[in-house]
DNA sequence: GCCTACTTGTTGAGAGTTCAACAAGTACAC
DNA sequence: GTGTACTTGTTGAACTCTCAACAAGTAGGC
């Protein structure tokens, strides 16, 4: 199609360290809770979502796109969190297609219980290596590659079998 | 053990907004290897690290460690790339339990086509996104956080029963 | 030599994610 | 109403990764 416009020395030095530091920040968040509070950092983030939520309730959709899920991982996901008792589904009376995911009051203590040992392990492993102005310049950066990534993608599977037959 | 140093609203807004961008950009770079070159990302990085080494050879265990990866991890990657044809496995003349992983000439032209794909998305979802100040500034940043990622972490699993019995 | 401690790499089971296929419901034209 | 297209959420299989357990080999004391 067109000649690849390869990385410069510096780029390519920038990218290594930029997927060690962050696979690696992201690692150990993963362990931490793992370790300490039994759960996948994925489903701590969903725990957060639905806490943040009125009601704490949210339509499985709805989640999945505040948590740039696909259906299909949210819903073994959720099944998962229902399992634990931490999650109720329920039917949506308008749309019965529709399910609702609940946060039951077990389900907020454990993250009650989860979160200070995850926001310790954040401020060590991240901002407390930052200077206040590294903080600000990230802030800017990440918005900046945010708006170049499409959320869509992650979340739905268009289905083109109609579209060239 | 300590009351908790919870994030201010900034920082909760640039952690956000930071897990958001990173997570949608390898989401992102993992598709596109996965769809252009039917290999999942963790693979592609093995691939080219082996291309880099001498003789496209290197010890498991070296291999492990520049990838951040554990043994066990590895070892299962290195059965599939070798089910592929693209690495071969030889065995170590000095140390009888070693192994080294070797690059073939085909995995190596899989890299070679899987290459400007990749550097095209990173190119384009990374590095156009940016200015140059905000690249340099992402280098800083991405040190300062790997100065506090213990890397040894992922890959052994200290067996600590012998100290404590 | 022998014995204990450690290292290397592999294995199998369990857990999370992806993908394609699917049932069930909704929307809207006609 | 009927029919077609789209949406919602779930399911099962395949795949990757993690963890614990393991066999085999090395290192160093004695």
């Amino acid at each position: 199609m067109s000649d690849t416009r390869w990385l410069t020395e510096r780029e390519q030095e920038v990218w290594r360290d930029f997927m060690a530091a962050f696979l690696g920040l992201t690692d150990q968040l993963a362990r931490q809770l793992q370790r300490d509070s039994a759960m996948p950092h994925a489903y701590y983030e969903i725990l957060v979502s639905l806490s943040e939520a009125p009601d704490r309730t949210l339509r499985m959709s709805e989640l999945a796109g505040l948590r740039g899920s696909s259906r299909s991982r949210l819903s073994h996901a959720v099944a998962r969190l229902e399992e634990a008792g931490w999650v109720m589904r329920r039917e949506c009376p308008t749309d019965k297609r529709g399910s609702f995911a609940v946060l039951t009051d077990r389900g907020f203590a454990a993250l009650e219980a989860a979160a200070p040992g995850h926001v310790a392990e954040v401020r060590e492993k991240l901002f407390d290596k930052l200077t206040p102005e590294q903080i600000e310049q990230l802030g800017e950066i990440s918005k900046a590659i945010l708006s170049g990534v499409d959320t869509s993608a992650t979340t739905c599977c268009p289905d083109l079998t109609g579209g060239d037959r």
